[in-house]
DNA sequence: CTTTCATATGAATATCTGTTCATATATTAG
DNA sequence: CTAATATATGAACAGATATTCATATGAAAG
């Protein structure tokens, strides 16, 4: 009701729209979902997360297991620790890495039966 | 073992490396996968899924309601449609659009989870 | 039939993003 | 210390993608 009728959407059901207003999550929430869900979208990244389901793995495991450089799987890890995906764990000259929590997990397999319906 | 070492990864842990990759699912689903989590990695898309989580809205309801131009409205709608995640119903110069089904409600709430945390 | 409104589409542009290459850091062995 | 291995990082390039602008389609009203 504060919206005067100045802009050009002439056929905009008002009620509805005031309606979804008042639930729509503030923008940064959305903001922030979308990047998570970006982090997803990509087939290495993909990749990886499912690689490391199980058992925690090294760079160079990785990058042996998904045919892919070293460099490129490190980029990778990085945006994944970085937004919280996986966390890394030291040992001499190793970074083993796993998967940060169970969302990971619930995500991915969420996904995954949306694909396989 | 069926792998020789003509590789440069020599860190390699070849047992676990060979335990996932029985496990891992065929490229094309990660690639799918990645895909459908491409679609939901933008804040233009993520916004129109959340307008719909409740009712059905036609173009403009969404334009106004994002602030967004109708244009960029109709091309990402577009986008959702062709990935089976909004359904479109026409009404007469109307078009409405509502989430395509419960796996849809499902991701958005299960990463808002994730954000939340 | 012509006009108006709602939506869709195509092309162009600007931005973003993933990989590669070269190199740096760090850890262990000799 | 030096050499070798494992990982990380920065810059540059190439490919993808979201928006804008102009315009097309389609439906109802007059």
């Amino acid at each position: 009701m504060a919206e005067p009728e100045q802009c050009a959407y002439l056929c905009v059901h008002q009620e509805a729209v005031d309606q979804v207003l008042e639930d729509l999550p503030p923008d940064e929430h959305l903001y922030d979902l979308a990047e998570l869900f970006k982090i997803f979208g990509d087939t290495t990244r993909i990749k990886i997360l499912y690689a490391l389901r199980e058992n925690e793995l090294c760079v160079c495991d990785i990058a042996q297991l998904l045919s892919i450089t070293q460099t490129a799987v490190s980029h990778q890890l990085r945006v994944l620790k970085t937004n919280k995906l996986v966390r890394a764990r030291k040992d001499g000259k190793n970074v083993f890495y796993a998967l940060a929590d169970d969302h990971v997990h619930k995500i991915l397999a969420l996904g995954m039966e949306h694909i396989e319906e």
